[in-house]
DNA sequence: AACGTGACTTATT
DNA sequence: GAATAAGCCACGT
């Protein structure tokens, strides 16, 4: 059994772009719960596209001024690789550790300790 | 339509 | 563990 799926909804006339992968990143992000972070790549697969964690860094990109705790999204290694698109570096890493986050000696969020994987949207 | 870019990830050296 | 290369999807020019 073979899975082609690559599912790309033309119910809705999406002419311009793809709506629904946005709505599923955002729909992920915001339900990443208080103090906790999670990846590109978690997110990416929660929305059925786990090959592409870069689009959804892209998608997010858009989003950091809709409200999105953006912030709780770092790499696969704990950086946070966007930190310099939120206006301040520091503000990323500042926000985590208000939250309660603790970050290692090379300024990595401890994963095993913080991440938490989104569930499965498709 | 082609080419380059990117808040990524994995495998290889 | 660092540096490279390749794969990935969507967007802008």
């Amino acid at each position: 059994m073979k899975v082609e799926l690559k599912v790309k909804n033309k119910k809705s006339k999406s002419k311009k772009t793809d709506q629904n992968f946005f709505d599923n990143v955002y729909s992920v992000v915001a339900e990443i719960p208080f103090g906790k972070v999670t990846t590109y790549g978690a997110i990416a697969e929660a929305c059925g596209i786990k090959s592409s964690a870069r689009t959804v860094g892209w998608a997010i990109n858009g989003a950091t001024a809709d409200g999105l705790p953006c912030h709780r999204v770092v790499n696969r290694n704990g950086e946070l690789t966007g930190k310099m698109y939120f206006g301040d570096p520091f503000l990323m890493e500042n926000l985590l550790r208000e939250e309660g986050v603790e970050f290692d000696e090379k300024g990595r969020v401890i994963m095993k300790k913080y991440f938490w994987k989104p569930e499965k949207k498709v």
